[in-house]
DNA sequence: TATTGTTATACTCTATAACTATA
DNA sequence: TATAGTTATAGAGTATAACAATA
């Protein structure tokens, strides 16, 4: 199936190193700046900015399910803590009973904006600091396609929630 | 004091989510790996490893929060849970009657063998296979910059558990 | 007095499974 | 039957503060 894995050579290793540190780092850094500037967790950052981002300041549960978070109660969960801080609004779609849309509100953006430049800020100082530009642009491509390429290839066993087409022959089991 | 943020440009932008989303793909996948072969979680993964990696096999509880965990109640916590689990044991330091002395068991040792290929697997799978060798290598570097300055840059005000030198005036409330 | 580590505690987050309702 | 979402629930993980013991 796959050919064999004796180990990963030093630049490998260093590679994925940086990355999880760097990574975690980062993400520390800014949980703490959101916390303190917005009382938002990350994820419930992640979700605003997804909403403001919208043109319509909208997006269907699964879809922002799909971006953002790993399983629908912990979405539900989300937007629970964040509709009762007004921050957005959850209603029923009108052309499917089933949906639900969840919408920011002027609030939700008012905490964004409140939270925003801290943000930058701290991604300046932390990130880009000690980088140049064309650093920046090649760190941006090549991240890029590792993330677009783990997208496109799912976790071994646990199938996509979102199945694009049946292929019929996944009959296992 | 800082000179004035606008926002990030397309690049930046594009830099950090990649660095977010690759990431968080990337140490999902892992966990799931971790949890399946050796019901580990990262972390504790992380302080096995850790562990392994050193000379003696053993590490100060201290030294071991600096690299892996925020916390040093955290710390314990994890401590606590794979001593049960007979993968380390911890014993009072000779030379500091404060420190603790924690160190991997054989059996620790077991646990990271049998984890390690798969281990591997995802992230040539995942990480390495879009990459080419010269992406690897660039990827290594600029992220230990990355990582490197925000090692040496604290979050503004958490003051690093870990003074190196007492400078003196901080003769504060 | 400063440092190392543990404990008690409270809270956030996530995931699984069962359930409801609509398509 | 399949999909969208919620609920109940349980568990893992983390952090803060108070504490004990050693330096």
């Amino acid at each position: 199936m796959t050919s064999p894995r004796p180990s990963l050579d030093a630049t490998q290793l260093g590679a994925y190193f940086a990355l999880i540190e760097a990574s975690s780092l980062l993400k520390h850094a800014v949980e703490q700046q959101l916390r303190e500037a917005g009382d938002l967790s990350y994820v419930q950052f992640q979700l605003l900015a997804t909403l403001g981002d919208s043109p319509t300041g909208s997006q269907r549960m699964t879809d922002l399910a799909d971006g953002v978070v790993y399983s629908r109660s912990g979405l539900t969960y989300q937007a629970q803590t964040l509709e009762k801080r007004d921050l957005v609004t959850r209603t029923p779609s009108s052309d499917d009973e089933r949906s639900t849309t969840v919408t920011i509100t002027d609030e939700g953006r008012a905490v964004l904006a409140r939270v925003f430049p801290g943000h930058i800020a701290v991604l300046d100082d932390l990130l880009f600091a000690p980088l140049s530009r064309s650093d920046i642009e090649t760190l941006a491509d090549i991240l890029a396609r590792a993330r677009d390429h783990m997208r496109r290839t799912p976790p071994r066993s646990a199938e996509p929630r979102r199945r694009k087409k049946t292929t019929g022959t996944t009959q296992a089991p």
